[in-house]
DNA sequence: CAAGTATATTAGAATATACTAATATACTAT
DNA sequence: ATAGTATATTAGTATATTCTAATATACTTG
């Protein structure tokens, strides 16, 4: 009789099993929020944008639907997920919406993105 | 009367759009790679199986599964994401089929992952 | 070859994602 | 205040994702 999941090899391999889970438990915290941001990224559009603020300082919606060639409510719909999670933020001027990369982010990002 | 995406200030940012356009043409190889990484590290499950393979040469599923604690076959399904992603690659020894870490892309993964 | 085992695949359900089209909001400026 | 404009949100649809449960495949080994 064996485990639903496990092969004969169970016991040849306890140590693995056990030192991987301590593995996982200890980088537990930040591997969700390092998934929030790829699975941000894994999005071309969105990596688009990003790799758009890397270049380029601020820009608004319109902006951004100009030159991805898309309708603004998109666009609008990926901005906040950015937004929402922490890679982007936000500030008005005059009736201007303007776009830019959270500080806190932006080393990661380019980390991430230039290499 | 307007582009039904723009608004009045497009005049005034038409450098800004023709620039950040070539800006994406250029990247525009990698970019769907790089958007197709992140959204398989962009799962949490997935993003787990990685991270354990920078530390630990080679598994197989079962060795996942227990580790996981999930089911043999959405490892199953995850691994073949991975490796139909260029992330991985398997080989079959004996009964067992021990996936690894594709040596072309271990670099990569240890830059984006372990920063 | 036959039986057993590790792994892969499939079908199906629940949920998430990304768009369109329409509308709402929040500000500006006269 | 009113009208106009930039942006955000919502509802709805099509598609994609991720699991479960069941089954198929491909190898090993007696």
């Amino acid at each position: 009789m064996k485990d639903e999941n496990s092969c004969c090899r169970l016991s040849v391999d306890a140590d693995l099993i056990k030192d991987a889970k301590a593995c996982l438990v200890k980088n537990e915290a930040d591997l969700l929020t390092q998934s929030k941001i790829f699975s941000l990224l894994g999005n071309d559009v969105r990596l688009k944008i990003v790799r758009l603020f890397l270049e380029f300082e601020r820009m608004c919606v319109c902006d951004l639907a100009d030159i991805l060639e898309m309708n603004q409510s998109p666009i609008s719909q990926h901005l906040r997920k950015l937004k929402d999670g922490g890679l982007l933020l936000n500030k008005r001027e005059g009736m201007t919406i303007f776009y830019f990369l959270n500080p806190k982010e932006k080393e990661r990002l380019e980390r991430l993105i230039k290499g």
